[in-house]
DNA sequence: AACGCTAATCTAAACGTTTCGATCGTGTCA
DNA sequence: TGACACGATCGAAACGTTTAGATTAGCGTT
């Protein structure tokens, strides 16, 4: 800027005032500097101004993985959101674990970002603090945390999981196994909840063979599988609470040779683009990325346009079941449907 | 930091040289100055320190789609290595836009990023303008781009094509329809290559009938295929140049009445993580999505390391077809190998 | 005692912006 | 004609660091 004030012979003030038009200047220096401009090729360094303005137009994403297409739609979405608002978005991936969470989260408000999205992961102690002490405005998406008070958007995950369970009882399914992540992120909670409820209030028992945890990835959900086909008693059905272990579910059941849904029922919770072209169609819970993933950017953007003082806002979205072929039909009940 | 210097009674010169270790502090200072940074709760303004040292410890990634899977996986990848290497991630989506892209790239410049990985979308010439006068190191990632001399991680997509369609021909094919992407960037045009070329080896003829271009989507894929199963003698193979117009192709099939791999065969590019765990199980040229990823990025940390003079160095990977059992033998070639 | 050397610390300029308040013509009005 | 307001422009401080160079104190040598 000071060799485009040179060129043009004016001041860097009034070169500022003209870029940013916060003043007036005359018609032949405005000419005189856009040309000085031009001839220069210069390009406003914004980290000087976010020095200054205290502001980056940036902000910062954490979620645990971007290959669960969950987050992959939703990073999407956002991405979109922040892109047509002038901000750029910093991504970072916690792979489920909870320091790199903090390191990044630090590196993250370090860098002066205005705001912050998270999708956090493991105990919410730390984040509490480091939200807390952090002057930016936070949005916590997919999975709440206890004690941090502030914006919200989550799916109803225990009426989700309640509706499907149900479906499958309706089906005449007794024995159900439950594959799920571990408890200290919200959504499981609430979502072994929805298991829970929906034996419940068939006047099921919740049997804890059939409940396995694993670690979210696909092999945690083949083992898992494996373990409850072992069982002298195997279900009849298999549902998985998140994606990427449902494709462990599958493996483990075409490797110990049986098929589905004529042997096994499986749903899941996540949809995916091609659920409904391969064999079996998975029945899954389908959440509303795009309406997750716009609302997480509203609300940030509210906060980011000056809205601080309002009362934190916890969006809850519904999620929907989309019934296809990987579930039949059993006993007594089969009957009446086929016939 | 001047906070702290005048809580610790000292020179913020001395605050910084303990913090970055530049210079030797007595213990006592030190300690003072610990304490105070612990009473204050300080943290360092990275964006006053980028102002001044002339370095973010950012770097910026464009990809087209991250929902394709193959970015996706990538860009996972590159994100774990810079992670790993105390930069961040800005992450910017071009949507295939060419607009939306330079704006992007001018968007990151701006912000002082260190180092650019571009997935580039349509023309050259305004990237090639933009990569030389940014003097930052830039890494051409999945998409050559003439003109521009610089770092570059592609496939062999020529060959990767050739030898799909080649086993399509081995297996009795002869009319093999190929969906594709515009042609303005870099694969589309190696894979086309790559089919003409297993056609003429082959001595089949070119049909410019069952070539159809799309734009990359899942929608174009759906039309390509409806338009090439409805033409009077229809292909008895499909190859999709990329993933998502795959989902299309199996779409169309499907609404249209006909089964595969029974009525057609059909194979694509770029492989998912549950193709071999649903039918049909597709055929796939699979990308080494993980060195891909990691050469990109070591490419780029070398040049951030310093090694600014070295010559453009093109890395080309090999893909690997996938067998499965979306492809099936057809005429003679069926009945030899069916005895 | 004077000197030089080293280690520790400090002062102040610089990075590239924004912005407040000052300055300087010019035209208007009493 | 003098006072005044106004519009255009500028000077300089500030944002929070880093760092070159100055300063100071302590200590061993001669």
């Amino acid at each position: 800027m000071l060799h485009v004030a040179e060129a043009a012979r004016v001041s860097v003030a009034t070169v500022s005032a003209l870029i940013n038009g916060t003043a007036t200047v005359s018609p032949e220096l405005s000419q005189r500097i856009e040309q000085a401009i031009r001839d220069i090729g210069y390009k406003r360094n914004a980290i000087a101004r976010s020095l200054k303005m205290g502001t980056t137009r940036t902000i910062g994403l954490t979620v645990p993985h971007i290959t669960n297409p969950f987050f992959t739609d939703v990073v999407s979405v956002i991405q979109q959101a922040f892109d047509r608002a002038g901000y750029a978005v910093m991504l970072c991936c916690t792979d489920e674990d909870l320091n790199t969470q903090d390191d990044q989260i630090r590196l993250l408000l370090d860098r002066m970002v205005d705001g912050l999205i998270v999708a956090r992961v493991g105990d919410g102690a730390i984040l509490k603090g480091i939200v807390e002490s952090a002057n930016v405005p936070v949005v916590l998406l997919d999975r709440v945390c206890e004690g941090v008070d502030t914006d919200t958007v989550v799916l109803d995950n225990q009426r989700a999981v309640f509706d499907a369970i149900t479906y499958l009882i309706d089906l005449g399914h007794r024995r159900i196994g439950y594959i799920t992540g571990t408890f200290d992120i919200s959504p499981m909670h609430d979502r072994m909840a929805g298991y829970r409820e929906a034996l419940q209030a068939a006047g099921l028992p919740v049997e804890n063979e059939l409940v396995r945890v694993g670690n979210f990835h696909e092999v945690d959900g083949y083992n898992a599988t494996m373990q409850l086909l072992s069982l002298h008693d195997r279900p009849s059905a298999i549902f998985s609470a998140n994606n990427p272990m449902v494709i462990g579910t599958m493996k483990a059941i075409r490797d110990i040779g049986l098929s589905c849904p004529q042997d096994i029922s499986v749903a899941c919770f996540d949809d995916f683009p091609w659920s409904d072209v391969f064999q079996p169609q998975l029945t899954t819970v389908s959440q509303p990325v795009q309406a997750i993933g716009e609302q997480t950017a509203n609300l940030l953007l509210d906060r980011l346009a000056g809205n601080r003082d309002a009362p934190p806002r916890k969006l809850m979205l519904k999620g929907r079941l989309m019934i296809r072929n990987s579930c039949r039909p059993l006993g007594a009940v089969a009957q009446s449907v086929s016939a």
